[in-house]
DNA sequence: GGCGGGACTTGACCGGCGTCAATGTCGGAA
DNA sequence: TTCCGACATTGACGCCGGTCAAGTCCCGCC
């Protein structure tokens, strides 16, 4: 079973992580000491956090709110490469600039540690290093599986397997499964996926006709688990 | 521009790593010396290195041929995630087990690192895990790549695309960037960029009609790079 | 040289998804 | 409460690229 993996941890949590595919969002524990002392940072919706091509200035743990991290072609097409929510990190990456431009989907906080004592860290903690490989592994394995979903899989396999992995988020939040929350806009999905807005809604409708999903204001319930992953594995055509 | 960072560098080479996307695939050269001393396996066209989900017993580097690494559908739908050559590290990654699987694409031999050696390494070299952490970031980055191609480009800017990072390849190794090496089928390209063989066909054909590349049997040459660039960008309708 | 098989190319067809456009829904501001 | 703007849904239509089916090329092998 391909799995869209975007479920994030939140930081309080000891499960393991198994983040957004976002380029940079993860939870690293190690940081939680150093981060609580360094400078907060508010966000209203909309507000930029950094932009692709960017000096990598600092990396950032989202403390509250959304983030929609993605890449834009020269003729405005744009990429979404993942979520990030509370408790992930954003910005970690190696490179002196940021790969991907991160956007507040709703007002957010985060706390900023500047990159360079990311390094100095390092130098003292030489598990860091590990630790941020296994981040950056993860993180590769997650967009991975986009890739595929998106180089492979129709439109309703995708949107399935996308509501499957924000089910699956819950059930490592230990939340009840079948309601979904969407914390982010049609739009955000379809360029997660690949698709277009219209696609996405279409493909929900569709979904909501089967009585496998029902829509409401905000977030979304599994009616029938097995028959949204038989859509997802192309067993079952809408 | 958006260029799919395919660009495998040899391990000979000081110049900085942009390889091939791959789950893996990254030169290291602080391996160079530990590998040296380690088993080396042969492995005919066709044979696979490993397969997805199993457990990761070693780590490789590439000395002769080429690997395609790739995942599989149920249904056996192929994504392939990169290409790995001469010099390229096969097998990184964090986790227990590997995310794709790897088969030779022509008769290769490789050196074997266990992965249990790694940690030792990691152990004693405090740097190690940062050039690790550094390797994956790059492999992230020309991933996040590869998807914005796969979910945002149509098919000619996908194959201008791809053209010009094996260019851009060639310029990296200091050899002649409007000679194209394909050390890969049709059906390699295809899995890689979400297309299919006939529409990467059909795409050369028309470049090659437009008299922007010709084709040659296991080679292409590049005959007016501009063009490409443009067709790349959708500037150029083919 | 002839043969066989896999890789590649080309053509005809068509269906899924993008595009364009209109309408519906909801939440916040006045 | 009404208005407004952003987001979401729905419909009509067309095209890009997938599918199916023939070839064609090429290289290794007999």
């Amino acid at each position: 079973m391909l799995m869209i993996h975007q479920a994030a941890h939140s930081i309080e949590q000891s499960t393991l992580p198994a983040a957004y595919p976002t380029a940079g969002a993860r939870p690293v524990d190690v940081f939680a000491d150093r981060l609580c002392r360094t400078p907060v940072k508010a966000l209203d919706a909309h507000e930029q956090l950094f932009r692709d091509g960017e000096d990598k200035a600092n990396v950032y743990q989202v403390l509250e709110g959304a983030f929609v991290l993605y890449r834009l072609l020269p003729n405005g097409r744009r990429q979404v490469t993942g979520f990030a929510v509370k408790g992930d990190m954003v910005g970690l990456g190696a490179g002196k600039r940021h790969h991907c431009s991160a956007e507040a989907s709703s007002a957010a906080k985060v706390r900023m540690l500047p990159a360079i004592a990311l390094h100095r860290m390092a130098d003292e903690d030489p598990h860091l290093g590990m630790r941020l490989y296994d981040a950056m592994s993860q993180e590769l394995a997650a967009t991975q599986d986009l890739l595929m979903a998106v180089g492979r899989l129709n439109a309703a396999e995708r949107v399935a397997t996308f509501l499957m992995g924000l089910s699956e988020r819950n059930a490592r939040a230990l939340r009840p499964t079948d309601r979904i929350e969407l914390p982010m806009t049609r739009c955000d999905i379809a360029d997660f996926l690949g698709l277009t807005t219209e696609t996405v809604s279409r493909t929900l409708t569709k979904l909501a006709n089967n009585g496998i999903i029902s829509r409401h204001s905000g977030h979304i319930r599994i009616l029938d688990a097995g028959a949204l992953e038989d859509v997802a594995a192309g067993d079952h055509t809408l």
